[in-house]
Order: C-alpha cells, then structure tokens, then sequence
RNA sequence: UGGGCUAUGGCCAAGCGGUUAAGGCAUCGGACUUUGACUCCGAGAUCGGUAGUUCAAAUCUACCUAGCCCAGCCA
C-alpha cells in the first residue's frame, strides 16, 4: 500500500520536480514523556512512508528540551513502537545533541541584538504580553545593551540565578497579532539533572527556538507536525533566517487523528494507568501502541488503517470500524481459521459411541492452502456455543441449532437436537442430539439442507482456554460528559471455554481466526498449561 | 472582539477551471456460501451559504455562516 494522493505529497513532488530540494528528509520529533499511541501512528507513518516513497530518509529526533518533564524510560518504549511499525529511523538523535550549537546561536541572537535577557517574572511577563485582541507591552529590559544582555546570558548558563529568575528572549515585536511573535522566551532556566547532558546545563531552549534549528542542522527538508503550529511557522522562519541557517527547511502542518470512541490525549491515558482502571500502557484496551500490539493488532493493520485515512488539514475523526476493518482485511488470508467455544453447552450424540473418537482432515484456511490442515476430532461428546442454541426457533431466520431442528456441525456431521437436559435451578445443562452417519463432510450428502452451520469443539480432546472479550473503554456519549464519566466499566470480559487440540502449542501473538467468534491473538499471559487469548475483533454479521 | 486555519455523501478523503464528482469505511438491497465471515454485483452527494468572474466553477473573487487553534519560562 502506498500513500495516495495527499497536499503533502504534492508539495514534495513539486520541491523535486523543481529543484527546490535535492532529496526528501523528514523526521519524527516525540518528546520522551509518555507512551505513543495510534494518534501518532500518523505522524510516524506519514514522515517515515513520505520520505521512502521518494527515496529519502527519515530520522528519529527525541525532542528532550524540558527535563522537568521527560525521562529515558520513554525513550526505549519510543524506539521499540517505531520499530515494530516496521521502520529504521536514518538516524536516532535527541534534541539535546544540540545544547551546544543552540547555545552559540542564542549568543549570535544577542550579538545581533535580536535577543535580550528579560528580568521579568512570568505574571509580570504574561502582563506585558497583553492579550488575543490588544497589543503588549515592551519589556523594560528590552533594550538592555547588547553586551549586558551577552554577560547576563553567561550567568545564566553558569548557574548565577535560580529558576525563573531571567529568561532570553527573541527581540520581535509586542505589538503582533501574533503571540508567538510577541518576544517569546527562548532560554529559560533549570536546574534539574537532564537524562542525556547531567547537570551539564541549567538553561534549556524552548522548542520554537530549538526545533526550527534541530531541523536546519539535520537537513530536514519537510519538517511535518499538526495543525496547532500554524502561527508558530512564521517564528520557525524568524529563527532559520535570523540565525543564518545554511540549510532551510519548511514547516507543513497536517491534521490530527482521533477515533470515535478512544481516548487520545496523554492525560487520560496517564491518569487510567494510575488510577488502574487499566493494567498498563500496555493494557490490550489501550490505544496506546504496546496496546495493540499486545491486543494483537498486526503493525500491517495499522500502517494500512493510517494510510487508508488519508491526511488533510482537518482534524479528523475516523470511525472505529476502520481500524478494525484493516485488522480483517489483514488477517482473513493470513492466518489459521480455527474451532473455539468461548462460552460452553455441552451435547451429547446419543447415537454415537461411547468412548469413539474419529479425526477428520480439515484445511487450516480453504482460502489459504499454504497454510496446511490439521484433523480435528468428533465423538459422542461435543461443545457448542450457548448462544448457538435456542429451544424455539424464533423465526425463519434463525440459523443454528434449535429442539427438533438439525444444524451442520462444521467440517463434521449434521445433528439433531431432541431433548434438553435441565438444570434444578432450570437453566440448560446439556442437549441430546442424534447424528446422521450419511451426513458426513465432504460427502457429497444433499438430501436434505440443515438450519445452518455451526462451530463446535469435541468434548474429551478440548484444550481449556481462556478469552478475553474487549470491549471499548469509552461508552459513546454525546460529547457532552467528561470522558471518565463515559467510562466502560465492562470493558473486559472473561470466558473459560474450549479450544481445539491444534492450538496446544500455540505461542505469544499468534492470529487466528476462530470461526464465527472473531479474530484472536495469543496472549502474554499464556503459559504451557493455560492458554489466554484476546480477541482482537470481532468478525463482520450482518445478522440481525 | 485580534490573528491563523478549515468546510466535498453518516465517517475519512481524492479533485487544483471543462471528469457521468475517485476510493475506503459504514449503511441498504441482491448473488454466492459447510463461518449470518470472505467474495461478487447494485444503490446513494452538485461540493457550508450567497453574490460575482467565465462559454464553462467543487475548483477563481467577495461577503456571510459554522468549527478548530493561539494570551506556558509545555511540546
């Protein structure tokens, strides 16, 4: 799958074509503070799919400017999401890589008289500031001399004054309508120990002074991000031209991704972790990355999901139904289709013998030969799914098993159901059904058509199982109430049922699909003796 | 109320002055079917509104309306 026609796209196209650029590099900026999620699958996708597309290259830059708020365990999480979406970054790099050469810069900035050393503290500062439809103000030290603004900036850096106390600013104008531009805080100061340069530094750049030059110095000729950072390109252009960048790279703004009924802000995912209304960043409900992993998503499902909504200057808002969409679209051809009753009734084939057992031969996947076959087996004791079961049939429609009615049992025989066995407390213990010996599979039996065709699992081979059934975290709402309010309280659902002695060795993230019930992947949690699976989505019905 | 951005079927999204306005998801019909799956057919928009420019506009202009973003020493 490639990437379809897209404004981006189009401009580097004509960048190429016109020789405004030689060669496509883009980068991937996170910052190491928080787990990447399928919001930033676009952002991964579209840099690392663009640049190949062209023959480019793509690096992954770590945009560690605020220690206060990032740390390296971030870092390998960050690294391990990209690398299983199935790219190698050109270059891995951290935005810290360039406290050095920033730091030059910003002295070149106060040599230029572009920049000044502010004493004002941050009410003072968000006073003169002024507001969205009145001017600011001119700092008072604005027009400090250039070289107590540079001995100043020195001080700073050698650690003369705590936290706050000054800030560097870029020289600009009070009066724009634009607040980035109303002499925005460049350096600020401290102390806290970095995870990559120590307590090497105790003044760091802001990030509209920081990235425009990262990108420079990488060559990035595209640099990409959202929407939010359109007023912030004309101050990305102030920094790459005032501070005499050899390279000058573009800033294009796309929209973000958001998914109906999943929640994507870093906030909540955080706040869900601590509280424990889940078990992890990895949690298989999370929308984070490690979560659809470990729910079993394939990194093709993903890609081709992000690819297949397309990229504009809106925000969007994709349904769900996509992604799981591009999970069965994956997986239909790939993977072994199985039997498994997730939720167990017990029928007993009063016709056949006790203690027999045939095997049949039966294709993993009929539309995927390669994939092999295996036997499964039939005998006197089978399970159904309960719900493939209703005393009554309730209408024409119903297609499965019912009193006096007879189904197929898949790859097997047809049965008849003639009694139903009850519990004391009246609900259903077992079915006795009867067989028809000259219905077998593959027969060529006509005679009759059964009410339908239904999965099953022989009872005296069964591998127990475990399922977990996922559900959303968030209950649709009308966009009014808070999002904890909106929470799924039944969002994981365990059932113990059965699965066919084919799985026995079944290992971590393996797919399938049990048929009729959905596409499955192997837990974490599965150990030789207990097999655990997530059932990653469910199949398509359109029975109703 | 200042500035920026956006507006194509239910949800995404192509389209860049002349096409019967791509495609995907969803929906609704129908065929096929040992998964109510898959697959296959078929159905649906005149392009936020108005007024212009033009032989011709979703595509250009103006105005209007609606939504999103900006007043961190966050990114």
């Amino acid at each position: 799958m490639e990437i379809e026609s897209n404004f981006i796209k189009t401009i580097m196209e004509e960048d190429l074509k016109n020789g405004k650029v030689k060669e496509i590099v883009t980068r991937f900026p996170p910052e190491p503070n928080a787990y990447l999620h399928i919001g930033h699958a676009r952002a991964i996708i579209t840099n690392f799919e663009l640049a190949k597309q062209f023959g480019g290259k793509t690096n992954l830059r770590f945009d560690d400017t605020n220690p206060v708020k990032e740390d390296s365990s971030f870092v390998d999480a960050i690294k391990k999401d990209i690398e299983w979406l199935g790219y190698k970054p050109a270059k891995v790099l951290f935005g810290s890589d360039y406290f050095d050469a920033s730091y030059d810069l910003a002295v070149k900035l106060i040599k230029k008289g572009l920049a000044y050393v502010c004493d004002l503290n941050p009410e003072e500062m968000r006073e003169y500031r002024g507001t969205l439809t009145t001017p600011g103000k001119d700092s008072p030290y604005r027009n400090r001399s250039v070289e107590e603004s540079y001995q100043l900036f020195e001080a700073m850096k050698n650690g003369k004054y705590k936290d706050g106390e000054k800030t560097l600013r870029a020289k600009i104008d009070m009066s724009s309508p634009n607040m980035n531009m109303r002499d925005p805080v460049i350096y600020r100061i401290i102390h806290i120990d970095h995870h990559n340069t120590g307590n090497k530094w105790c003044i760091y750049p802001m990030y509209d002074f920081a990235h425009p030059l990262q990108d420079a110095f990488e060559g990035v000729t595209h640099s990409l991000c959202s929407l939010e950072y359109d007023d912030h390109r004309v101050l990305y252009d102030w920094f790459v031209e005032k501070c005499e960048m050899e390279h000058v790279p573009h800033q294009y703004e796309f929209g973000r991704l958001n998914i109906t009924n999943t929640i994507m802000s870093k906030r909540y995912l955080k706040q869900l972790v601590d509280e424990n209304m889940v078990k992890g960043y990895d949690d298989p409900r999370m929308p984070t990355l490690a979560g659809l992993r470990r729910r079993g998503y394939t990194k093709e499902s993903i890609v081709n999901f992000i690819l297949s909504t397309g990229l504009s200057r809106v925000n969007s808002t994709v349904s769900s139904e996509m992604l799981e969409n591009s999970l069965r679209d994956d997986l239909n051809q790939k993977v072994k289709r199985v039997n498994a009753v997730i939720d167990p009734l017990k029928v007993v084939i009063t016709n056949y013998p006790e203690g027999k057992v045939e095997w049949i031969d039966v294709e993993y996947n009929p539309d995927n030969l390669e994939l092999g076959s295996r036997k499964i087996a039939f005998g006197r004791y089978v399970y159904i799914e309960k719900e493939d079961f209703l005393e009554e049939k309730p209408n024409k429609k119903w297609k499965r098993l019912s009193l006096g009615i007879e189904v197929r049992l898949m790859q097997a025989y047809f049965i008849k159901c003639n009694e139903i066995v009850f519990n004391e407390d009246g609900s259903i213990k077992e079915l006795h059904c009867t067989y028809d010996e000259k219905t077998k599979s593959g027969s060529g039996f006509d005679e009759r058509k059964p009410n339908g065709n239904i999965h099953f699992v022989e009872a005296t081979t069964a591998l127990p199982a475990t399922f977990n059934l996922l559900e959303p975290l968030l209950i649709d709402s009308d966009g009014k109430k808070d999002l904890f309010s909106r929470l799924n309280l039944n969002s994981w659902n365990i059932f113990n049922g059965f699965v066919e002695p084919s799985l026995e060795k079944t290992h971590h993230l393996e797919r399938f699909q049990f048929i009729r019930k959905g596409y499955f992947a192997t837990d974490y949690d599965t150990k030789d003796n207990k097999l655990v699976f997530n059932r990653i989505v469910e199949l398509k019905t359109s029975f109703k």
